[in-house]
DNA sequence: CCTGCAAACCGTACACCATACGAAGAATGT
DNA sequence: ACATTCTTCGTATGGTGTACGGTTTGCAGG
């Protein structure tokens, strides 16, 4: 297994696990006592995944963390690809959702905001491929949150969903980018101005500035403007700003034509 | 190895293959003749990426189609992470990049039609953590062709660069979501319909409309809308317009502002 | 021509991984 | 007391990337 995804596991098992305590279920309770739970786990699970990042999560590690034996982890969770659910499930249920007040570009910043923290919390989140989302009860809250955010607009539904998946999506690239970045400070012990020391001549034999006249004079200003060879938290400024624009633009030119009908 | 990321082999080392030919390495030329090619290694491992998935790439794999053992693949290239940021920079290359001219809407929509048409012909690039992407002759030519779209337009250098990613950021979100309904459609014996209606009693169980009032309303709309799960290519084309706009206002505003002071 | 030697090739091995299968043991209901 | 049922875990299968060391190949220098 290469790239983790969600939603790989039987659909109604991993929606009963998900949703577990609520949904009563007859859980004969013979047998030994369980020595652990679902929860700790996922807990376990998600903690390894936020020191040592997602390729070091494996069953064996869980177990040890636990005190268990490898196998005695699929008593708790059916497989791999089910855990993956409840983890994503599990974060997304770690903070309390604020009250959403204040103007629309107000209200899509915190929720923009709010997933920024959720991925530096837990980078791992990005290295998961969520495009089917687990229909666990904290993703599920979240998700009726944010169209909350823009409930009685006068956005048709479509539109409503369509515009939150714009703004969350858009979120990943800048913060891909901020941790990477800062894996990159934390790990090389070489400095950046040492790295393009050693690398300089290679990348100026490569870099001819004819072949690439913008994107050398770009990459310089970059550089220099940042002292970094990014600037992840200023993209992520500068494109959430753009994208609200491009939302508010819509929302407002929606309603016009709107409210001509009404 | 868990999820596949460009980046990180040794960075000279893959520089240099990168540019392979174009750098006149002296390659002394004793021992047997090679029986394959870099090219051809990179060219393998891109067709079982394609065929079937990024989860399926392994040195066995590309040692048995061309005839090798495993271990000579480990003569063309020095490791799988290099592989990746050659299969990377393999497929920028593979269309010509046409002019752009037309409006700056023009311009834009292009860039993202191109890059959005390589997701869908190449899925595992969205497996892939390109957020240090592979500087190859490939990637770097699609690189100053996009920042060539906005030249010229009063855009200081680094919000060229914002923009770019911007743009190309917002591609991945709608073409994950299009692959993956796709992949769902291909694969599954099972109709939406007899999905849903072996999942509807535990759905409605959970999905409790005091809770979700709002999630269950938009839900349902979109699926009627979509009569299926999701409409990738609709939010495609929403989202790209709404960014777009975005862009446009800010280019147009920070060339008034510009303007007051030439 | 021959030999030295660098390079390509590959056999083997190691340390992992997820998980299928089935045995052993513990706690409960009867 | 006993049967049942569930947890726990030992073992095994078939995969992974790649380190290491040996074998083969074929060009370059003597």
């Amino acid at each position: 297994m290469s790239t983790e995804s969600t939603g790989r596991g039987e659909p109604d098992r991993t929606l009963r696990l998900l949703w577990r305590e609520r949904l009563g279920e007859p859980l004969g309770s013979r047998g030994p006592k369980q020595r652990s739970s679902v929860d700790e786990v996922v807990e376990a699970a998600i903690q390894i995944a936020d020191e040592e990042g997602i390729d070091a999560l494996s069953m064996r590690r869980i177990a040890d963390r636990l005190g268990l034996k490898p196998m005695s982890v699929y008593t708790y969770v059916p497989g791999k690809a089910e855990l993956i659910d409840l983890m994503v499930d599990h974060v997304a249920g770690e903070v309390v959702l604020p009250a959403l007040d204040g103007s629309l570009r107000d209200r899509l910043t915190e929720i923009a905001r709010l997933q920024w923290e959720e991925y530096l919390r837990h980078p791992w989140l990005l290295s998961i491929d969520t495009s089917r989302p687990p229909l666990g009860p904290h993703v599920s809250d979240r998700w009726e949150w944010c169209l909350g955010a823009i409930d009685g607009l006068g956005l048709s539904d479509v539109d409503m969903d369509r515009v939150i998946t714009l703004l969350l999506g858009f979120v990943g690239g800048p913060a891909r980018a901020y941790l990477d970045a800062e894996r990159l400070h934390r790990s090389s012990a070489e400095s950046d101005v040492e790295w393009w020391e050693r690398n300089a001549p290679l990348l100026e034999q490569i870099m001819d500035p004819s072949r690439y006249p913008i994107s050398g004079r770009v990459g310089q200003a970059a550089g220099e403007a940042y002292e970094a060879p990014a600037d992840p938290l200023g993209a992520f400024t500068f494109g959430l700003a753009r994208v609200i624009d491009g939302i508010e633009r819509y929302v407002t030119s929606t309603a016009a034509s709107a409210g001509g009908h009404a």
